[in-house]
RNA sequence: GGGCGCUUAGCUCAGUUGGUUAGAGCGCAGCCUUCACACGGCUGAGGUCGGAGGUUCGAGUCCUCUAGCGCCCA
């Protein structure tokens, strides 16, 4: 049934009026029902809601959501669900700052506390239940805000299908797969050098390092040899460390040091023996060529300290200080127990830096300080969100096996298919350079706790061999408040009792098992098994090594199989100077203006221009041409359909409902030969779509349609106009205008469903004018049914059908408007007389769209020539 | 140091398996205030495809070397 069309077609408010009946109606509902062969399932990345979003975002969900909505109309039921991450470290330093409050875990419950209205000078330490309650508070604002910007976007979600990294469902997902895992020997505990934030203070992971050049020094320092001789000199940039100090290695080969290898050497100020090793990672042309080893300065020093098995003389503590030593106990051994105690004690209670400058004042007064301190830069490994170089801790952490399993996880990166393909190296890369396992431990606050208890022995010492688990059932716990099976909570810290492990798990834990937490996972058995393994992974390629990776090693470990089937891989965004846009730059673009001032269509067809893994610029150029482009479907349909009867546009939408073909109802060559043109357009933007190559389609589609805007529309104008109760023409004439109703309307149905992946509100809005229905829930185009070249003039276009009918005359067209542009006239002046000189199968073509190109172009007569041997082409215009 | 990506009109990009005068949009210039659209239409001027060499009847499109930019990993 037709709508009534708007006089003066707009883009104003479209958002809001689909949004709300997109809700109603419950469009983009996942309907359980369907077999796992109708679902198409997408792993969607939860975007942190403490950050705030930026068009990069908006950027990589319209990819995925182009793909759900091309899927659905394909026929697929779409499972498309999205998450939340809440928890872990961004939060926590947005309720920090928000609230003006720092979470103190030593501190008792306060159940009424409020935080001030503005946070103070000084945060105000609240206990960690007060810490949680006030991250939940504001994440769930966030989150609210969340959903609206997403649902402007036009993300068809399922907005019931919703779930947060944090929330109840996904704690004891998360707990459920540790248990799994320490069952099946994938996790371990263990006392290990780990990569600390001091800031922070908490362990941080392989995948969450970033090297930064910072500048230093190298110090020249002398250790003495056995007995007399020459000292040997040592480069280092972390002079500090030297009582740590537990050997010094040079390179196998490296003829300089071959006669040290095996004895031991002294080291200055502190009087320790150290041996001179042998390992091939010492650089023989870095500083000396022989390195100090201490435990620990960096990840190479625990690489010696493991394969050369040495001793452990730790030194800087989790507060990134510098300990107090007792010299002559354990491991702290020395020639000159006084000199080393006096040394360590002007150390002690110092960070790194204040410690460097005090050990090279000691050093140079002593002498061993061979020069000054030549200054250098060099990469330093970071916390990726932290300010100060990483130390490395020793403590004790929960580790997930990957190095073992480096094999089976570099399998599952071939069996992906990977969009764009390349992308996959990536991948390849970091499981190839994977040097340490898992590290799940974070020392933090908001987060999913271990389900983990320990007994205390009876000296009140935790005994980490004597792990206290729940039974799945029990799920999710907290170590904290809630007490292992079996134990009264009194007695809880007790001698002979239990503790809570105090950490919590690696946000990457949690939101490494999406596919699971949306699927239901073993809570849910009958809606996982209608979706996982998924088919897409739509994400960023920053987050390769982190979710990607970690989703395929949970899968792998859990399942036994990959998580989904693809992943598609969206390029980063740029700002008009091709920077990067990150947070620190400053040159984040916030979406929302973007999207007030282009419109969401606009922002959404800009999205869709970038191609698989391309890194693109951040061009308001490009949505307003976007915008031009929805505007212009407005027009184009408000156009056609006014021009039309309510009888041809029903006509239209029963033989589309009934799954027929044009047939006879198009009997004018050119408008067959636009509808074969477009039927090759959809199939090109299928298989496109098909390779989740949005972009091709979109080009495909847009192209087709400004050339039909321009010269189809223009051609046949006069021939479909009139009204039913007009004189009524001849037969033939009846003919040729619906001929040409049809093949407009048909044309217009088409490029709206083609578009409306891309543009789902103006398309909605056109759709609703003349047809039944949400286009997004009506029939992809099939390009077989406009064109079938098998059946007959009853089903497509047919054999019939010449595009050089449209496309040559359009190009005799363009050059009667070229003579009338030239002549400075308006394009209505009239013609006299057009001859054609051309060869005789263009000429056929042609004057077989005479009539159109005479009514278009305002011109009184044509003739054609055919050309002689040698001759070229030529249109002569002789305007009136 | 290794790997990957990019380098085509002023700008942003297409150019699928090598094949006729290299395409689009934006921008620019001129024209047209035509009854779908001035948030418009028409027309036009702009590149020899980063550089060098090679394969080929023929290369932007394959090979080698090389320069610059970016990203990833050491």
């Amino acid at each position: 049934m037709r709508e009534e069309v708007p006089q003066k077609p707009s883009l104003a408010g479209l958002e809001d009026k689909w949004g709300r009946v997109w809700q109603e109606a419950g469009t983009y509902e996942f309907d359980r029902s369907r077999s796992r062969a109708e679902v198409f399932s997408i792993d969607t990345p939860p975007p942190t809601v403490s950050g705030s979003l930026h068009i990069g975002h908006v950027f990589s969900y319209t990819h995925a959501d182009v793909i759900a909505r091309y899927k659905r109309m394909r026929g697929m039921e779409v499972f498309y669900p999205i998450g939340w991450d809440d928890n872990g470290v961004p939060t926590e330093r947005r309720v920090e700052n928000y609230y003006g409050v720092r979470c103190d875990p030593n501190l008792a419950e306060s159940p009424g506390f409020e935080p001030p209205e503005a946070p103070g000078e000084r945060p105000i330490p609240v206990s960690r239940p007060d810490f949680v309650r006030l991250c939940h508070r504001l994440t769930s604002a966030d989150e609210a805000a969340f959903e609206q910007l997403w649902r402007r976007v036009g993300l068809s979600v399922d907005w019931s299908i919703t779930y947060t990294t944090i929330g109840e469902r996904s704690r004891r997902a998360s707990q459920r797969a540790f248990l799994r895992l320490l069952e099946a020997g994938q996790v371990y505990s263990a006392e290990a050098p780990t990569l600390w934030d001091v800031d922070f203070q908490t362990a941080v992971s392989q995948a969450e390092l970033e090297d930064r050049p910072v500048g230093g020094s190298w110090h020249r320092i002398a250790f003495h040899r056995p007995g007399a001789g020459e000292p040997v000199v040592v480069e280092t940039t972390r002079p500090e460390l030297l009582m740590s100090c537990v050997a010094l290695v040079a390179h196998p080969d490296d003829r300089r040091y071959a006669d040290l290898f095996g004895s031991d050497v002294t080291t200055p100020l502190f009087g320790v023996r150290v041996p001179v090793l042998a390992h091939p990672l010492a650089e023989p042309d870095k500083g000396t060529g022989i390195a100090m080893v201490c435990t620990f300065g960096d990840t190479t020093d625990v690489t010696w300290w493991r394969e050369l098995d040495l001793p452990l003389r730790a030194v800087i503590g989790r507060d990134g200080r510098f300990g107090a030593v007792e010299w002559g106990t354990g491991a702290w051994q020395s020639d000159d127990v006084p000199a080393a105690t006096a040394a360590s004690a002007t150390l002690a209670g110092k960070s790194a830096h204040g410690a460097r400058a005090e050990m090279v004042r000691m050093l140079a007064e002593s002498g061993h300080l061979l020069e000054a301190p030549r200054p250098l830069t060099h990469a330093v490994k970071f916390y990726e969100k932290g300010r100060r170089p990483l130390e490395i801790v020793t403590s004790r952490q929960w580790f997930l096996r990957l190095l073992d399993n480096r094999e089976a996880l570099s399998d599952r990166g071939r069996q992906l298919e990977w969009f764009p393909a390349f992308m996959q190296g990536r991948y390849e890369s970091w499981v190839g350079g994977l040097a340490s396992d898992w590290n799940l431990s974070r020392q933090r606050y908001f987060g999913v706790p271990f389900p983990v208890w320990y007994r205390l022995d009876e000296a009140g010492e935790p005994c980490f061999d004597r792990v206290l688990l729940p039974s799945e059932g029990r799920l999710p716990v907290d170590p904290s408040t809630d007490a292992p099976d079996g134990f009264d909570p009194s007695r809880r810290g007790r001698p002979g009792g239990f503790v809570g492990d105090p950490d919590v798990m690696d946000t990457w834990a949690t939101s490494s098992l999406t596919p699971q937490l949306a699927g239901g996972w073993e809570e849910d058995p009958d809606l996982f098994g209608r979706v996982f393994p998924m088919d897409l992974r739509p994400q960023g390629q920053d987050i390769i090594r982190t979710w990607l990776f970690y989703t395929v090693v949970r899968s792998e470990l859990e399942s036994h199989c990959l998580p989904w089937r693809s992943a598609l891989i969206s390029g980063f965004i740029v700002d008009p100077d091709r920077k990067k846009m990150s947070k620190s730059k400053g040159n984040v673009v916030t979406p929302s203006a973007l999207l007030e001032e282009h419109g969401s269509d606009a922002v959404r067809y800009w999205a869709a221009s970038g191609r698989p893994g391309a890194d693109t610029v951040a061009d308001p150029a490009k949505m307003k041409v976007g915008r031009r482009l929805a505007i212009k479907l407005l027009n184009a349909s408000r156009f056609a359909i006014n021009l039309t009867s309510e009888r041809d546009t029903e006509a239209v939408a029963l033989r589309e409902a009934a799954g027929s073909g044009v047939g006879a109802a198009v009997s004018e060559p050119i408008d067959r030969a636009m509808l074969a043109v477009l039927a090759q357009v959809v199939s090109e933007a299928t298989a496109a779509l098909e390779g989740y190559d949005y972009t091709r389609a979109l080009e495909r589609t847009e192209s087709f349609f400004w050339s039909f805007c321009d010269d189809y529309l223009e051609l046949v104008k006069a021939r479909a106009y009139g009204d039913e109760s007009a004189p009524a023409p001849d037969a033939s004439g009846l003919a040729a205008r619906a001929s040409a109703r049809t093949a407009l309307l048909t044309a217009l149905s088409v490029v709206c469903r083609l578009l409306a992946p891309v543009m789902p509100f103006v398309t909605e809005e056109v759709w609703s004018w003349w047809r039944e229905g949400s286009v997004h829930r009506a029939p992809w185009p099939d390009a077989g049914l406009l064109a079938d070249r098998h059946v007959d003039r009853d089903h497509g276009v047919g054999d019939g059908a010449d595009p050089a009918v449209w496309q040559f005359t359009s190009e005799v067209l363009a050059q009667v408007r070229r003579a009338k542009t030239a002549a400075r006239l308006s394009m209505r002046a009239e013609v006299r007389r057009v001859l054609v000189r051309d060869r005789p199968d263009r000429l056929a073509a042609l004057m077989q769209a005479r009539g159109d190109l005479l009514d278009a172009g305002s011109i009184a007569e044509m003739h054609t020539e055919e050309l002689g041997p040698g001759e070229d082409a030529s249109v002569e215009v002789e305007l009136a």
